[in-house]
DNA sequence: CGACTTTGACCGGCGC
DNA sequence: GCGCCGGTCAAAGTCG
C-alpha cells in the first residue's frame, strides 16, 4: 500500500521532470506569453504566475497549512507541519530563508537530492570560514543555497536555503478545479504542448491539477504515527525534502532510502537530471556543497 | 574537449 | 558621497 503511494508519487515526479525539461511544455511556453502581464487579477492567473515565476515560500506554506473544522468554522493551523519540522530538526526560518544546521556532517554526507552548481565563494568578514553559494542546476528552478561552517561549532554546517525547487513546488500550488487523475488522462503534458499554445493555456490548470492534492493531507496521514506523518507530508511530497535532507532527519532510515533509490531508478528519465531525492544516479549521500570539507581537511 | 569549479572582479544595497 | 560588505558574474583553471 505504502509502496503503491510511492509509486504514484514517483509517477508524478516523472511527469514533472519531463515537464520541466520540455522546452515546449505549455507550463513554460506560457512564460513567454501574456500570463505575467495579467497575473495580478484572477486566481487562475495567480496560479500561472506561480508556475511561471516560481512559487513563493508563503504560497507553499499556505498550501501546507492544515484546516480543521471546530464545528462552526474552519480554523487554519498555519505551517503546522513546518513548525513540527522546525522544532524537531532545528530548522529556522528567517526572512523567507530556511536555515538548517547540520552537525557531524563528516559522518553523514549531507545530500538533499538535487544537483547544485557552485557559483561563488566568499570569505565573510569576521567569520573564519568561507561561504559557498549554490544554485539548482535546473535553469527553471530558482532554488539557491548558501553553505558555511559555524564559527562556534566547527563540526556544524549551516545551510541556508532560499526558494524551493520548482518541480516539487508543483503539488502545492493553489489551483482551482483540481481533480484526481483519471484513467483517461493519458495524454502527457508534452503531447498537450504540441497541440498549440492557445489550447495549452486552457489546459494548463488541468494538467497541473493532475499533480495536485492541495487539500490538507488526507486522513491516511493523520492515521500514521507522527514521524510517519511528517515523512508522508513532506518527504514524499518533496517540499521539505529540499530543506531538510531526509537522510539527516532519519539517519536510521538509510537502508530505506537506499532501497527506495534503487527501486526508483527503474523509472529512467529520458533526460538525465535527477529531480527526486530518491532518484540520484550516483551516491545519494554526496553533496557537492560539502567540498567545504576540503577546507576542513586542509586545516587538519 | 566538454563539464565543472575556482576565484577575482564587479555591482548594488546599506550605513555613516 | 563614500566606503564597506555580501551576492553574483564570468574568465581561467582543473578534471575526467
Amino acid at each position: 500500500m505504502e509502496k503503491e503511494q510511492k509509486d504514484d508519487r514517483f509517477g508524478c515526479e516523472d511527469e514533472l521532470v519531463r515537464e520541466l525539461l520540455d522546452d515546449e511544455s505549455p507550463l513554460f511556453v506560457l512564460q513567454q506569453g501574456t500570463v505575467q502581464a495579467k497575473s495580478k487579477t484572477s486566481g487562475e492567473d495567480s496560479t500561472k504566475r506561480l508556475i511561471c515565476a516560481g512559487p513563493r515560500i508563503e504560497d507553499i506554506e499556505n498550501a501546507l497549512s492544515v484546516k480543521t473544522w471546530n464545528g462552526t468554522q474552519y480554523q487554519v493551523q498555519q505551517q503546522n507541519r513546518i513548525n513540527s519540522i522546525q522544532q524537531e530538526r532545528g530548522l529556522t526560518k528567517i526572512e523567507n530563508k530556511y536555515t538548517l544546521k547540520i552537525k557531524n556532517y563528516g559522518n553523514c554526507m549531507a545530500d538533499d537530492g538535487y544537483k547544485w552548481r557552485k557559483y561563488g565563494q566568499k570569505w565573510i568578514k569576521n567569520t573564519p570560514n568561507p561561504r559557498s553559494y549554490y544554485k539548482c542546476r535546473n535553469p527553471r528552478c530558482s532554488a539557491k543555497k548558501q553553505v558555511e561552517r559555524s564559527k562556534d561549532e566547527p563540526g556544524t554546517l549551516i545551510i541556508t536555503y532560499e526558494g524551493f525547487h520548482l518541480h516539487f513546488a508543483y503539488p502545492y500550488l493553489p489551483l482551482e478545479n483540481h481533480h484526481q487523475p483519471s484513467p483517461d488522462d493519458t495524454i502527457s503534458p508534452t503531447k498537450k504542448a504540441k497541440q498549440g499554445i492557445s489550447e495549452a493555456e486552457s489546459q494548463v490548470p488541468e494538467t497541473i491539477a493532475n499533480y495536485t492534492n492541495i487539500e490538507p493531507l488526507p486522513s491516511s496521514i493523520e492515521g500514521c504515527p507522527p514521524e510517519m506523518s511528517l515523512e508522508a507530508g513532506f518527504s514524499q511530497q518533496g517540499l521539505l525534502e529540499d530543506v531538510v535532507p531526509w537522510v539527516i532527519r532519519n539517519p536510521s532510515h538509510n537502508n530505506n532510502i537506499s532501497s527506495i533509490s534503487s527501486s526508483s531508478s527503474s523509472s529512467n528519465y529520458s533526460r538525465s537530471p535527477p529531480a527526486s531525492p530518491y532518484s540520484l544516479s550516483t551516491s545519494p549521500f554526496y553533496d557537492p556543497c560539502l567540498d567545504i570539507l576540503s577546507i576542513n581537511s586542509s586545516i587538519r
